[in-house]
DNA sequence: CTATATAGTTTCGAGTCGAAACTAATAAGC
DNA sequence: GCTTATTAGTTTCGACTCGAAACTATATAG
């Protein structure tokens, strides 16, 4: 492979973005729009805010604050303020919001790959995912790994235990273990 | 890989389009800009047209058409009319076009392409590219694909000749040859 | 010689997005 | 305590994308 081909490959990158973004518009939301929706059915109880969700997204907040409008407006999400900080909203999906997530459209592009050669899927998977996280880290960005990949997890805390979370001092179930965390630091 | 899996790499996909669409926003053009600039710059001679563009991008003509005009409001490219069928026009990138590809932000995604380990860099490659063919297959959209590889393609027509185009009944070139064509058809 | 198809433009309205100014609540410095 | 950041989030504005639909102009088919 030489320059001329990453070249080659980047432009594959940029067309398949813009193919999945065209197929992503459904059920008359946004793609970025549907975006939230999945991040809040995937993130902890710790990352569902909006500030978690702008760095995922690596929006401004501004923008970020509208989409959440928009999705409230539809009575998708709904903002529940924090007991400690009053400043700050838990962002919770209705079930309505649970229900709209059956019709993701990204079901389509998931079921297109799952019809390609197994050992193409895995490849496909673990290459976005390197690429991904380099261009995370470039920009400074957060991961956004899964909880129990993450430096701060303590498993089965004590014996019997829940597993545990060093950093917020919290403990994780199961579900939440397998959830994705903006505080998240890959483990080595 | 379960179903679970290829979900999770079709949010990968999504996040890595978004990431690549953010960095495409570079010198005052938009990424659609860019991608038509490249466009242009692949194209065979057939196809540098609004009308191929659109087809390519899997946008309306509308849409297109502006983007067009922004381009040659930058003197990024011109319009030229076909001598033979006076409603159509050629793009013609202008050399500024040309010298604005020489920043195409597209080159950081490449490089960061280029520090992956070569095997991840060929399986990536190969697994958009089947991906990305096989959504356009199920969109009915063409797959644009370089000329040399299509079934009107005759290889040195005769010996000593140019290679030929069987469909649109003309010589091509080597440069042709390796363009991209929006009436390309793989052979098998 | 009219019908229709094709290449492309224009206008409109809905939506994304960033920048910047804004409110309100919390944390930090002294 | 009291002032001064800092942080969470909203609002407003302007530039831009995009699709739908109506439009012009040229070419082709019956």
């Amino acid at each position: 492979m030489d320059k001329k081909d990453t070249g080659r490959t980047a432009v594959l990158l940029e067309r398949v973005g813009r193919l999945i973004n065209q197929e992503a518009h459904a059920d008359g939301l946004q793609p970025v729009q549907w975006e939230a929706l999945r991040y809040l059915d995937r993130a902890n109880r710790f990352s569902r805010t909006a500030a978690a969700l702008t760095a995922y997204l690596g929006l401004t907040k501004g923008t970020v604050s509208q989409t959440l409008k928009a999705l409230e407006g539809k009575a998708l999400i709904r903002k529940q303020q924090d007991k400690k900080d009053r400043r700050s909203n838990h962002l919770v999906l209705t079930a309505r919001g649970r229900r709209q997530l059956d019709r993701d459209p990204l079901a389509a592009t998931a079921s297109a790959l799952d019809s390609l050669p197994k050992p193409t899927q895995r490849a496909l998977a673990a290459g976005l995912s390197e690429f991904l996280n380099s261009r995370l880290d470039a920009q400074q960005r957060q991961p956004f790994g899964q909880c129990s990949d993450c430096q701060y997890f303590a498993r089965k805390h004590q014996d019997g235990n829940p597993h545990y979370c060093q950093l917020l001092k919290e403990r994780l179930n199961a579900a939440d273990s397998k959830a994705i965390c903006f505080e998240q630091r890959p483990a080595d």
